[in-house]
DNA sequence: TTCCGACAGTGGGGTCGCAAT
DNA sequence: ATTGCGACCCCACTATCGGAA
């Protein structure tokens, strides 16, 4: 199949905004294309590559080359190019990879050059990812739906799941499996603002445990072989050598288990996030990073203990055979209650303790793994800023043409300025994008680089943010963790804006 | 007819490791 | 040694479609 083929039903799938219109579109196209090529083409057009990544971002597609009038590029020739740029290494490797981008465009019409690098930059926006494109597997191979799921939450790779829908329909759907060794699309959690709100959706007893603020783990055992996979199911393994001892060292020779690691003080208080982090990414000297920051593991939920696969399990039974095969001080504290007082005392003491928030769990609820499933609610507690917009950029993609990404900034009472403290571009309707792009032009003052227009220091806006972290970026040395923004404060004028010596204070 | 679950899109700060300068 | 870049950790929020209620 040619690539000019898919980059039509990119086009085709982006100009309609009605769903099952992308889906026909998609599921046309997965009719015509060859077994061999099936991969290739899912990947595409759900937004990935075959090689995940091949070290080629937005500054190394800068300047294609001329468009060719006619549209050659098979899918297998793209594949393999891509394959050639992946594996360049070492010294020259920036310089090689250059070249063969220069040689994938040059081959490219430009049709196909322009899905070709938004498919490369992550930013495909047709309005189509994996969510519609398991639709589309379904209605081309004529499957159900909740079988194309169920197979991914296993396999992980959407591609491998509907190239085998598209050849054997649902008896190779059924031939996955839980695999040890092969991790599986964790479960996530939904927000809500309280414990009490999180118990209401819930309805009935739940498990509340202690949200810790680390990397979250899916820890997998066969015999004495030990693999380790993050959220995004990248292998760990080598970087968390004391994960693997512990499980190595459990009773229990056939293990698949979801928890967090994270560092912790001394006295048992975690370190800030980018700790935890800095020491997960390490993948040099792992065993002298491993002597200054030790990392501990909490258990929150087993998929897989002794032969028998427990994803389809209530959550209460799964974590009864978790309780069973992991020693106590590997699992995730919690609390069992349907009383709201005794919910909101917990998330209390958790948040003294200096943990992240809570999560509440149903006690029914099958692992709905890779989704965004009901039965798990996240609880944190939410801070509250008055700040200053200093300035702002001009948004991309369905943002074009608005003003949306603010640069909010602190009153420094001993300069009488005002002190950047991050961006942020969350929480904005569309009506208050359109505000604020008007009112913004109004105030804006000199040239601007065409990127970001520079304001006055007069209008206040309320903020909320999860926390304050150290920061190099910023000249305070301070950053606000996932600010957003709440609402304009038309009540207030910049003199009564928050001061850097509050935030400072958060900082701890 | 209205409600709501799921999805896509739009980006945020920080860290590490590698190649280039 | 320092800088630029890509990849990955953490992530919030709104708009929209279409099935559920």
């Amino acid at each position: 199949m040619l690539l000019i083929d898919l980059a039509r039903t990119s086009t085709a799938v982006a100009a309609d905004s009605a769903r099952l219109t992308k889906i026909g579109h998609l599921a046309e196209l997965l009719g015509r294309v060859g077994p061999d090529e099936a991969e290739i083409a899912i990947a595409y057009l759900s937004g990935e590559l075959p090689q995940r990544h091949i070290g080629v971002g937005w500054a190394g597609l800068q300047d294609p080359p001329d468009p060719r009038l006619a549209a050659t590029a098979t899918l297998r020739q793209v594949d393999d190019l891509l394959d050639r740029i992946k594996a360049q290494a070492g010294p020259g490797s920036q310089a090689a990879r250059r070249s063969l981008v220069t040689e994938l465009f040059g081959a490219l019409t430009r049709q196909e050059q322009t899905f070709m690098m938004r498919l490369l930059r992550s930013e495909l926006r047709q309005g189509a990812l994996d969510g519609v494109m398991i639709e589309a597997i379904a209605k081309a191979s004529t499957v159900p739906t909740a079988e194309v799921r169920r197979a991914l939450t296993l396999r992980g790779w959407l591609p491998a799941v509907g190239a085998a829908a598209l050849s054997g329909g649902v008896e190779a759907l059924r031939a996955f499996h839980l695999e040890v060794g092969r991790p599986v699309s964790p479960m996530l959690a939904q927000s809500a603002t309280s414990v009490a709100a999180a118990l209401g959706k819930l309805g009935g007893p739940a498990a509340i445990e202690w949200k810790l603020d680390g990397v979250r783990v899916q820890a997998h055992r066969s015999g004495d072989t030990v693999s380790v996979f993050t959220r995004t199911l990248d292998d760990i393994t080598a970087r968390v050598p004391e994960l693997v001892e512990a499980v190595r060292a459990l009773p229990s020779q056939d293990l698949v288990l979801d928890g967090e690691v994270i560092a912790l003080r001394p006295d048992g208080r975690p370190e800030p996030f980018q700790i935890t982090s800095g020491r997960v990414s390490s993948r040099v000297d792992v065993a002298q990073v491993r002597a200054k920051t030790p990392l501990r593991v909490f258990f929150f939920d087993a998929l897989r203990v002794d032969g028998a696969d427990l994803l389809e399990l209530p959550g209460e039974a799964r974590h009864a055979a978790l309780a069973a095969a992991v020693p106590p001080e590997l699992v995730t504290p919690r609390l069992v209650t349907d009383d709201v007082a005794s919910g909101e005392a917990f998330f209390a003491d958790v948040i003294r303790a200096g943990h992240e928030g809570v999560v509440v769990k149903s006690l029914q609820t099958p692992y709905a793994a890779g989704r965004r499933g009901a039965g798990w609610i996240k609880v944190k507690p939410r801070h509250t800023l008055d700040l200053v917009v200093l300035a702002a950029e001009w948004g991309s993609g369905r943002r074009e043409g608005r003003l949306s990404n603010l640069h909010l900034g602190a009153r420094d009472p001993r300069t009488g300025g005002f002190v950047m403290l991050g961006k942020t571009f969350k929480g904005l309707t569309d009506e208050l994008l359109a505000w604020q792009t008007q009112r913004f032009l109004e105030l804006a003052e000199g040239p601007t680089d065409g990127w970001v227009v520079a304001l006055p220091p007069v209008l206040v806006v309320e903020i909320a943010f999860d926390g304050v972290q150290q920061s190099s970026r910023y000249p305070g040395g301070m950053a606000l963790r996932f600010a957003r923004v709440i609402r304009y404060r038309p009540d207030k004028t910049a003199d009564q804006a928050d001061t850097v010596d509050m935030v400072r204070s958060l900082m701890l």
